[in-house]
DNA sequence: TATTATTTTGAGATAGCTTATCAATTTCAA
DNA sequence: TTGAAATTGATAAGCTATCTCAAAATAATA
């Protein structure tokens, strides 16, 4: 369980070491736990480890997801009104195709969309982190 | 002044009719200072228009703002914990650099990602409506 | 134009999410 | 093992956005 991790647990050290941080059993569970998740939120993600640990705080679970972010671990999406943390090695990044009419949701890939953000990035000076693309229309079936 | 922004005013008057909603002089006041920005928090505006009004409410300009939104005249981005309605009007198409650290924002055009888009869509069965492309760094400013 | 049903407004209360506070606890280097 | 420094947990506080509702404004109708 530890070393299927093994990964994601050196990045974290490493963050740690850099920063005079403490691994703490907190930081651990969490970081077990949130690895098997796709992207969640700090609220789902505090019920869901009541059952294994019925003190850890909510703060906790906020400051410890945050911290994933800064260590490259973790990537913080808002959604509305909420937040929620994508686990960055689960998948290699997708964007999403949104149907307005029956609000299906298709993940794609393009390398060459991916190239070309950079060379506007680049273009500007800016140095890219992350991206969000959503596309809006309708499906072949909403379409008619 | 009135005839500046016909066209929003029309969309803005098609949608009122046909929802059973009503033409007031807030809802004038707020499209008209609106389609002077590019992109704006709702606070931002409020404070903006507390000099031509100052009795006009917070929650006024939400439900407006949020009223363009529906009426396709503007359309809510969030940025960390605040939302940014941006003027559709504006540009044709303007996605968005933002930069994480001093929250400069730039807008670009890139008719190739445009077409890369329609190449996507087209091969999922969509009909592209809209689209939100938003790369997230840091400027050259900060990255130092 | 006057009447009247309906919608909108303004001000403050309220809700929902996230961060700040701080004493007690834990970590880790010496 | 010790002790300085960081972290935790519980809860208060902060922020943004929405909701409530009496009063005012709008627009359809007479």
């Amino acid at each position: 369980m530890a070393t299927k991790h093994a990964k994601e647990m050196a990045a974290l050290k490493e963050h740690l070491g850099k920063h005079q941080l403490k691994l703490t059993r907190q930081r651990e569970m969490i970081l077990s736990a949130f690895l098997q998740q796709e992207h969640i939120t700090a609220e789902a993600m505090y019920h869901q480890m009541a059952k294994a640990d019925p003190h850890l705080g909510l703060a906790t679970i906020y400051r410890t997801l945050n911290l994933f972010c800064d260590a490259g671990i973790a990537q913080a999406r808002h959604f509305g009104s909420q937040t929620k943390y994508d686990n960055v090695s689960h998948k290699g990044h997708h964007d999403h195709l949104i149907c307005t009419g029956c609000e299906k949701i298709v993940e794609f890939e393009n390398e060459e969309i991916e190239r070309l953000q950079e060379e506007v990035a680049t273009r500007n000076g800016f140095t890219i982190k992350t991206h969000r693309l959503e596309l809006y229309g309708l499906c072949s079936r909403c379409r008619h």
